[in-house]
DNA sequence: TCGAAAAGTGAATTATTTTGCTCTTTTTGT
DNA sequence: ACAAAAAGAGCAAAATAATTCACTTTTCGA
């Protein structure tokens, strides 16, 4: 429950990264040249295979435009 | 500029689950036998010396019943 | 349909996180 | 003030993320 919770929350920031760079127009290529990340971590993680550090995740988040939030569950919004 | 700018988000979200964790009132050791993640892994990340992966955040966040939420940027909100 | 650009995969190496152990320092309650 | 509990740190081993290079597959426009 909790495995899948987690992968569940993951594989959606991988989409939302791969659905904004498509957005953007951009290739994964200039994605890892901008934000100084490589190439084969972009790909690992848009294809939902990455569990990268939150360091790496700002890297990409920040040149596309997004940012990480941290707050408090709620049941119902 | 980038580096700080990342930083400044790394350490925001250490503080929020130091605070987040004192709040509950559970200690380090309560955190991480539920969340499974190794205390020494919590030590660093509440000091603001830790680079966590995305797993390790979230199965801290679950536990302190926060989340994760990934979103564009907006100059003004 | 073709060919080029982009995306996905395998393997090997390097870099970094995660971890436990031990010890010191700080905080907290009595 | 004291003792116990909690938090912070150094070190080294194990696990895993990040990176590079080469190759295959898919996508897309002319």
């Amino acid at each position: 429950m909790h495995e899948k919770s987690d992968k569940m929350h993951l594989t959606d920031i991988c989409n939302k990264i791969k659905e904004r760079r498509s957005l953007l127009g951009i290739t994964q290529q200039d994605l890892s040249d901008i934000s100084g990340v490589g190439l084969r971590t972009i790909k690992e993680i848009e294809t939902g295979k990455g569990n990268p550090s939150i360091n790496t995740l700002l890297k990409i988040l920040d040149v596309l435009g997004m940012e990480l939030d941290v707050k408090i569950k709620r049941t119902i919004e």
